[in-house]
DNA sequence: CTAGTATATTCGACTTTGCGAATTTTCGTA
DNA sequence: TACGAAAATTCGCAAAGTCGAATATACTAG
């Protein structure tokens, strides 16, 4: 079971490993938005835009609903938008740890100088 | 710079979206632990242990320690933990929708058969 | 220096992913 | 029915990921 899960979670994290799954994500973050909404917003080709949809579709983290001659896309969970948060605070922290090492380093720069 | 930081992320998703690394971020959940010990714990082959641990080594999502003869790995930032815990709640949330997804199908197929 | 143990790297076969061009499908409407 | 718009699918190719076998490297102890 354990298995299972860590393959679950292995499936949403490649879902959503590519930074223009991210994208589409974070634009259905504020509500449900049409297939040509989104090339439209974040410049894609069709059908390209229209592969990264069916692979969030397939994985469940996006559901898609028919108006006419149109799809609208949305969230299945908004937990996710949780994901993604929880990594933005992981990436400022990372960069900060980088930045002091940096200055660690110029700190012994300056030291051996002398 | 937001492109940058979906980059970013999809790179640490990217890092993350395989059974095997997921168990071994798991496995660093409660500490340091040696190659050795994720080997033996989970069954790995070593090659393929050592590939799955540069990845996570090249995405600064761990960090090694040499003490002799061994290698120790550790969790870099144990807000991952937090990522993988939010995902676990979103594994069941999903499951307990298809239960009851499930249910109503029972339903349905018990009214329509009368 | 030699042997042994722990870990990393390289190699070759294979599978998967990502892309745009072209095509197809599905609607609504004339 | 025929046309146009929206979206999905297919195709061919390049790039990336995965695996185990074999090999290399780093360290320790004798």
């Amino acid at each position: 079971m354990s298995q299972e899960l860590r393959r679950f979670k292995a499936e949403i994290f490649q879902a959503l490993a590519h930074p223009t799954r991210i994208a589409i994500v974070e634009a259905l973050r504020h509500g449900e938005t049409s297939a040509g909404q989104l090339i439209e917003r974040l410049g894609l080709e069709q059908a390209n835009a229209s592969q990264h949809l069916t692979v969030l579709r397939s994985k469940q983290i996006v559901i898609s609903r028919k108006e006419g001659n149109q799809v609208f896309y949305s969230l299945r969970d908004p937990v996710l938008i949780e994901v993604l948060d929880v990594l933005k605070r992981y990436f400022y922290s990372q960069l900060s740890q980088t930045m002091s090492m940096l200055k660690e380093i110029q700190k012994e720069k300056a030291t051996t100088k002398r």
